[in-house]
DNA sequence: CTGTTAGCGCGTTCAC
DNA sequence: GTGAACGCGCTAACAG
């Protein structure tokens, strides 16, 4: 069948037959040649690799495919649209480096729809891929799941909302809520408001955790103001706190954007930053730098995530045993705190 | 042969054969109803539904590959490290989305050295894609040729430095620096400097041409001064043309991360801004809206350029002609012009 | 060390 | 409308 209008005219490429009619020699033996295997006496090798070069011979990624029962790929599924740019874009960037590296491919996926779910599922099935490599998704997100029933190797970065034995890489989000809230107690802060992206993201449960646990060792309690991930949101939700208690002297958001929003309910409502109120927010954006007051912020290191999640996979594929990888979140201290 | 040390202890999967054995037809009536051949009676097809539902089968990948000698597989092929991130993020985004969506799958690869080079054209020849997408590379770049080479459609992103009967899609390069300096000339500014990224990128080239164009209209000559793509250097660069012209009253850049640098290197020159010198950026990066002041820039819609790589591609797999797509640049106006 | 042979799973004529 | 048979290009087990 054709699916497309076009004939398929294009020459066809050498195979092993020709390339083993060229070099007198069998199939089986280029194979050997083509596949680095050891059993081939020197000359034969070399006129072989002569034939190989001087037909510009390429093995049949398909037909290898189909005979190994293997496919050398690792698909890498995004959920798109999503906030965390940047983590992605390391992802993206570092997996594709590191698996190309040890001659694996990358297939791309989108998890935006659930229909898109059923897709990837199937793509898993029909052998396109020898392991999955998962990005967070939104919601309860079965994705994970159901792709861990299909006897692939899977990796996932952030940690599963339930329990699993799959391996997963994130940051330490926890641990950088906790000592963005040390670093307000430190200064002096006691009246300290959260204002939470998301909620059901486990990266934001896990922010909200930090910072509720670093309070109650301080013995003091939360005020929490819910929003979404957006600049608008977190100055609204400022605006919330601050009519909920006049004398607020800090928040902690869980997103830089919020962050931002709130720098700006700041200035709206007319308080001074730091020295009225102390605004710090989570995940260190390239805009963070650049607002005024510049940003103190949590970094979570995009990077180390991305190459900690290629070098799971890549243990993975090879049979070997892995745990999770949990990385330090630094506080990144500049003016708003 | 096994390259990993696993054994591959999976399950086999139901294959054509099976589900005809379950559906008493032939694999050949299978094939039919599973890829929609209309010439199957209702209720054979019916059964062979139900069989193919049952045994959760899945079409393998690989096999009708070597049957169709098809891939229904596109190949994106970035250059990483690049400065325009986002323009890269809704190429991965938007290209995936838009092919998935018309039943191909994308295949990632990276180029960034010159062994990669060889690797890409490598994996289009061993039949791994349909089609390539190209992002731009650094440099004179042979890739683009040599892939124009191996007869599969090829688009490219970013005009090309030699002209060529590729596809491809680009921003207004000139259009937008034209309308940024016309903006400035429209203000009074007369003596305007132009800060400018690498300028071996094609897009560079073109943001100087407009630029120099519309000075050129207004019978006025440039002043350049040349940078990275960093905001220390666009910094530098501003302080070398103040050397040059203490009475510089505008400077465009390239990029707002040389914009950035410019704002802060009239700080440090103790210019306001934009009382004593206009700045003007390149690109409307998410940073550009928090700086102080707030940069005016020119926006270049990487969703409409991914967006318009997504619909060449696809015209040129269904073997229609295409033509370049130029889309249009806008200024921005905010506070710093 | 090398060649022969038998699949891998599917699409596709060509008869019926 | 349906089935039998061949080929896609490669790997792998077995002889020799």
């Amino acid at each position: 069948m054709r699916r497309n209008g076009l004939a398929d005219t294009r020459p066809r490429r050498p195979t092993l037959e020709t390339v083993a009619a060229r070099a007198k020699v069998s199939r089986a033996t280029v194979s050997r040649v083509v596949n680095g295997d050891a059993a081939v006496s020197p000359e034969v090798r070399e006129s072989v690799l002569r034939a190989v070069k001087e037909l510009g011979y390429v093995p049949n990624a398909a037909a290898r495919s189909l005979a190994t029962r293997r496919t050398d790929t690792v698909a890498l599924v995004l959920s798109i649209p999503r906030q965390d740019d940047a983590l992605t874009a390391a992802v993206v960037q570092y997996v594709t480096s590191v698996l190309e590296g040890a001659g694996k491919r990358i297939i791309l996926m989108l998890a935006d729809t659930s229909e898109s779910h059923r897709r990837i599922a199937g793509h898993v099935e029909a052998r396109l891929a020898d392991g999955v490599v998962l990005l967070p998704t939104d919601g309860a997100d079965p994705l994970a799941e159901r792709l861990a029933r299909t006897d692939a190797p899977l990796v996932l970065l952030g940690r599963p909302a339930i329990n699993s034995l799959v391996p997963y890489v994130d940051a330490d989000n926890a641990g950088g809520a906790a000592a963005a809230t040390e670093h307000l107690l430190r200064q002096g802060r006691r009246r300290i408001g959260l204002i939470c992206g998301p909620t059901h993201l486990v990266a934001v449960q896990d922010r909200m955790a930090g910072h509720r646990d670093a309070l109650q060792r301080a013995g003091l309690l939360p005020h929490v103001s819910l929003a979404d991930d957006t600049a608008g949101s977190g100055a609204a939700a400022l605006a919330r706190l601050l009519a909920d208690e006049r004398r607020l002297d800090a928040v902690l958001a869980t997103s830089d954007h919020l962050a931002i929003g709130a720098l700006r309910g700041a200035a709206e409502a007319g308080r001074r930053v730091p020295d009225d109120l102390a605004v710090v927010g989570f995940g260190d954006i390239e805009a963070a730098a650049y607002t005024t007051p510049a940003l103190t912020t949590v970094r979570t290191s995009p990077t180390e995530q991305a190459m900690a999640v290629a070098r799971l996979m890549l243990s993975r594929l090879e049979g070997r045993h892995t745990t999770p990888v949990v990385l330090p979140a630094r506080l990144v201290t500049r003016s708003s705190a």
